[in-house]
RNA sequence: GCAGGGAUUCCCGAGUGGCCAAAGGGGGCGGGCUGUAAACCCGCUGGCUCAGCCUUCGGAGGUUCGAAUCCUCCUCCCUGCACCA
């Protein structure tokens, strides 16, 4: 019973009848779940192994989260077609330190052992660097899809780049892993892990993958594709964008996030509000989520105002260029902000506003609508003066 | 090292002296429709208080009345060859 807890939605659990043999170890087990910081969100489709994780943590195991901190350096190249950004330093020391509490929505803090890579991957001398290179070789790396594709189709690939599996395998070294999680996007990474540990004298790791999740747009949900839910997002982003994804997706989402079958017969609108609500709540509680399902109903569903509309003072002149008003209170450029007059996106108190100048008393204290979803209340006092 | 090819607006990708703020697609935004922030249809998509002006086509110079387009140098990328104790 446990062990079908343990492989929910499990793609690979590698090798055949290695976790039943780790298991009956009879010690807690060490799973470890490697993140890169290069984005500084943990979405929902990234909390799948994380859900992975706590089903362990349940059984009494230790997750071992470790911190990309170090290989963030490099890139993980998997799945893309050019390299990552590197990061500086302070980026990634800022994002590190909001996965933790990230990764906490979903994770037991008593069994969760946090650590960063940097604590051994740092340490290592070039001596040490060439012992971990000895143990694959070219052919070996150049068999993952995403190098060979990238070689093939005469894309670089930089050195640091083949680099980056062994660091991660070293990883499992350092931490003494048992088990090792990921994304099926991860599996020749894990499976370097258990090559590498035997080359260390360790007994190999367990590998378990779980599916990547399918964002609206058809694509695995990613930070950089902006298609993604952060576990931290505001509330109201997290349920509007759970309620952009197709009703056809919406049984694999069942099975994957709250880990239930979609009865067949379930209204589409309310099981995709409903899991919208499971997904705000998990995060943020369920009073958030109430309040966000109200928000979406309101300001969506309604093309109404939301109840809380941020201030926006009026500039002093008789006569208010709107434009410029709209650039500064959304963020917008002067020019966005003509082309949405000219679209007919502007209203003031729901109606639309077609001059670019209006004098400003017809505009104080009336709420300033530009598209669905940007909301501001004109007010006569700057903010902070009287 | 040698020889070719390449770098275009957020991304991909046309454009090879004026008709270019630059085709087309993607993405994004807006409008319509909708249970929906889905799908679909239509429009917009460098900046600027905007019938005009200003700044873009890897970087720096140059030719020309006029350059994304031609020339020189530089940077980066790709391919082939050479190298391979």
């Amino acid at each position: 019973m446990s062990l079908a807890d343990l492989t929910r939605n499990a793609v690979h659990v590698l090798p055949e009848g290695g976790l039943e043999a780790k298991l009956a170890l009879g010690r807690p087990l060490r799973v470890k779940l490697g993140i890169d910081v290069t984005s500084p969100d943990i979405h929902v489709g990234r909390g799948i192994p994380l859900q992975r994780m706590r089903a362990f943590q349940d059984e009494g195991h230790i997750g071992v989260l470790i911190i990309g901190d170090y290989t963030t350096r490099i890139g993980d190249p998997s799945g893309r077609s050019s390299e990552r950004p590197i990061l500086s330093d302070e980026e990634i020391e800022r994002n590190a330190q909001t996965y933790v509490e990230q990764a906490s929505r979903i994770l037991l803090a008593e069994r969760t052992e946090i650590r960063f890579n940097s604590e051994w991957l740092a340490g290592l001398s070039f001596a040490d660097v060439i012992r971990l290179t000895r143990i694959m070789t070219v052919a070996q790396m150049l068999e993952r899809d995403d190098f060979a594709a990238r070689y093939a189709g005469g894309q670089p690939i930089s050195i640091s780049e083949l680099l980056y599996p062994l660091m991660q395998a070293y990883d499992s070294v350092a931490v003494r892993a048992d088990v090792e999680l990921g994304g099926t996007d991860q599996l020749y990474n894990l499976l370097a892990g258990r090559e590498v540990m035997e080359a260390y004298g360790l007994e190999p790791q367990v590998v378990l993958t779980t599916p990547l999740l399918v964002s609206w747009d058809g694509e695995k949900m990613s930070s950089s594709l902006g298609n993604n839910i952060p576990l931290t997002a505001p509330p109201e982003e997290q349920f509007g964008r759970t309620m952009r994804i197709s009703d056809d997706l919406l049984p694999e989402w069942y099975r994957l996030l709250r880990e239930v079958e979609l009865p067949p017969d379930a209204d589409p609108l309310e099981a995709k509000l409903a899991l919208a609500r499971w997904i705000v709540a998990r995060s943020h509680g369920e009073e958030a989520a109430r309040a966000a399902e109200e928000h979406f109903t309101r300001v969506v569903r309604e093309g109404r105002a939301p109840d809380e509309v941020p201030d926006k003072p009026l500039p002093e002149s008789e006569v208010v260029h709107v434009p410029a008003v709209i650039a500064d209170a959304f963020g917008l450029s002067t020019s966005e902000a003509r082309r949405l007059v000219a679209q007919g996106a502007v209203r003031v108190d729901d109606a639309v506003v077609t001059d670019l100048d209006v004098p400003r008393r017809e505009l104080a204290g009336r709420v300033l609508r530009a598209g669905k979803r940007r909301f501001v209340r004109l007010v006569e006092e700057p903010e902070g003066r009287r």
